[in-house]
DNA sequence: AGCCAGGGTCTAA
DNA sequence: TTAGACCATGGC
């Protein structure tokens, strides 16, 4: 495996067409901001609960102190409610239309998101790919694991960033599926076996656990072992 | 019991 | 510019 391509047909082989994150833009913003340093399931959950409330007109309708009841379960509510309702109030600038928020160029719209407090670089590119469908790739921690695993040690995150986006075709969805089979390998496969067998990375995936692993001073690099 | 989960902010050096 | 403390809750 030589690039980020390669790997992306190799993940894609092994575990067929990934689904997105949601169809619905708000429910990803809103998702993004729940799951930040949480559980999963606990999102989910919540989001069970919600219901079809899941709107940001009910949402934005709630109290803070009502959203941070709401969302306890994840976390942080605090935070994350004020994160919320700013993100709220972001979208009814555009008067919750998905497709106008399309309309501003992907820079700009980065540079409104992480404007946000509460937002960061990954959460923005979450709602980037997924609600709007601008290409700008998600690099979480499940990405830096197996690339660390894969013996590719980045020194930064914008190496990270520059090894997929230098290679991938510029297309949000690729990078959509991309991440989420990113995230489904490493939870079915590499999270809990030290060492799989059948393992569709094979020898090339060596399931290190420490960063040590990692090779210093190749964060230039551009292609993997 | 203790650790970690798809982070982000703020502060100190 | 970067490392570390802090934020909160649930699951195993």
């Amino acid at each position: 495996m030589r690039n980020a391509n390669e790997l992306y047909q190799i993940l894609l082989a092994s575990r067929g067409k990934p689904r997105w994150w949601s169809e619905d833009p708000f429910t990803v913003m809103f998702q993004a901001v729940l799951v930040q340093n949480t559980a999963w399931r606990s999102v989910e959950k919540t989001c069970e609960a919600i219901g079809d409330k899941l709107t940001p007109q009910t949402i934005g309708a709630m109290s803070l102190e009502e959203l941070e009841l709401l969302i306890r379960p994840c976390g942080f509510c605090k935070a994350k409610a004020r994160t919320i309702q700013a993100l709220v109030l972001w979208f009814g600038q555009y008067d919750f239309s998905a497709r106008a928020v399309e309309e501003i160029p992907a820079f700009r719209l980065r540079r409104e998101l992480l404007s946000i407090r509460g937002i960061g670089a990954e959460t923005a590119d979450v709602i980037l790919v997924y609600a709007f469908y601008k290409p700008s790739f998600i690099i979480d921690a499940y990405t830096r694991r197996l690339l660390s695993r894969l013996g590719c040690g980045f020194s930064d995150d914008a190496s990270v960033r520059q090894f997929f986006e230098d290679t991938l075709p510029k297309d949000a969805r690729v990078y959509g599926w991309y991440h989420w089979l990113i995230l489904e390998h490493c939870i079915s496969t590499c999270k809990k076996v030290p060492r799989c067998s059948g393992c569709p990375l094979k020898d090339s995936c060596r399931h290190s656990l420490s960063q040590e692993q990692a090779r210093p001073g190749s964060g230039q690099r551009k292609d993997l072992p």
